[in-house]
DNA sequence: TTCCAAAATATTGTTGACAATTATCGACAG
DNA sequence: CTGTCGATAATTGTCAACAATATTTTGGAA
């Protein structure tokens, strides 16, 4: 077995050809901010530092625009997007919706307990991140939170779909979240977590949308974290 | 303003590109059954029936597998994706979560009842539609009707990812629904909009409901719609 | 110095060709 | 007649070259 990928949270499918790889390199390079909101991805650039054809970046770039991760604009170029503020709210929106019904659904499982173990685990990594100030650890295991409660509903469409919202908000907390305090906080994780043991509908659909609430509310949408045109990008492994 | 293209529901965005039209051209013809899933989808042949390159068609190709509307085998080809019994569970479920949550939100809208108007015309169509046997525009204007309750709620990313669920939902009827009784009827959609109308949130959520369990339970998996191998695709315009 | 136009450069869009893999067909042994 | 093996054909994955478009630089005049 090779080793775990460094975003392990991620359904891996049978072996990834050529473009798929490219399209987690980059993809990963994006939620981890190493490629932040609004740099050019050139594709010679690209092509170069991960050594393939153009026609690879070209199929990995289209991918990644419909997943609204990087903007492809006509005889122009790809840049990594820069979600505006209309966007983030209805991002934040839509999971408030998702999640809290997918809380719904969850309570209703005769061994949510056992399968809630993983995610107080989870949580304590976060924590441990948090701690060695491991920024992209913890930005990456946040989203593994919310991913990995989803997919305790086992929806396939559902996951999928909280992977793309969970991959847009990285998106958004990259440009508008100040680097000091946190935007998805582990405490906030642990709470909902509690509220899912002791079974309380109520409260835990009220923790959840609490969360995701503060969690937009700590976005700064007036000194947004304008893109260096001159960080150019080159690998960093 | 050029004539409304065949699907007038899905939003459409600036200049279409080449791949963008091929897109759309593929997608029109797989929710329209004129493409049955399982079919296989050689480059050459839609090269030569939609007289383009093969890069496009690769890239519209590879965009149709991100939305699950074909399944792209590494070195075997693309076919028109089969949803199984799973997927199809899955589907319906995100549907009900997600719709009953998107009428809580339209309640609280103040304009509501004028923005209802255009649905009563749509569901409108849709009768006039059934009743000339007319099935292509009738299974169109059921997609439209929830994509466009959705839209009402102005907010992309759930728009989005409704015309995503509907496509699919398309695929799903083609397998799994038998032709001579109708999946998603216009009586419920009218039975909605009215519990809509008198602001009845419990009616309108349950009406929602009952809704898509009936579509779902609509679907006879065992004698599936097989698809003939011999159906070759050709350019039926 | 500042502004504008035009050449020069760089980047993207498209096409075609070649290599790698898979599917098909026929021969032949059991 | 059935099933397996091997060669041929068809299809996909990748790459490199060319055309079209955008960006930058250069040069000169107000």
């Amino acid at each position: 077995m090779a080793a775990p990928p460094a975003s392990s949270w991620r359904d891996e499918g049978q072996p990834p050809g050529e473009v798929d790889r490219l399209y987690l390199e980059i993809f990963d390079a994006v939620i981890d901010q190493r490629l932040r909101p609004g740099v050019k991805l050139t594709e010679a650039v690209l092509c170069d530092a991960f050594a393939c054809s153009r026609s690879t970046v070209r199929a990995a770039l289209a991918q990644l625009q419909h997943d609204k991760i990087v903007e492809l604009q006509p005889n122009r170029g790809a840049f990594v997007a820069q979600p505006d503020i209309k966007e983030t709210r209805d991002v934040f929106e839509a999971r408030r919706m998702v999640e809290a019904a997918i809380l719904d659904k969850l309570l209703s499982l005769p061994d949510l307990p056992d399968r809630l173990q993983q995610l107080w685990q989870m949580v304590r990594q976060e924590r441990a991140a948090f701690e060695r100030q491991d920024r992209v650890s913890w930005i990456r295991l946040s989203n593994a939170f919310h991913v990995q409660l989803v997919r305790l509903a086992e929806n396939e469409v559902l996951t999928e779909l909280m992977n793309s919202l969970c991959s847009r908000t990285s998106l958004i907390i990259a440009l508008y979240d100040k680097p000091g305090c946190s935007a998805c906080s582990f405490d906030e994780h642990e709470q909902i977590l509690q509220q899912l043991s002791r079974g309380d509908r109520q409260g835990a659909q009220h923790a959840m949308r609490q969360h995701l609430q503060d969690c937009e509310e700590r976005m700064h949408f007036a000194d947004r974290n304008v893109p260096d045109p001159w960080t150019m990008f080159h690998r960093q492994l």
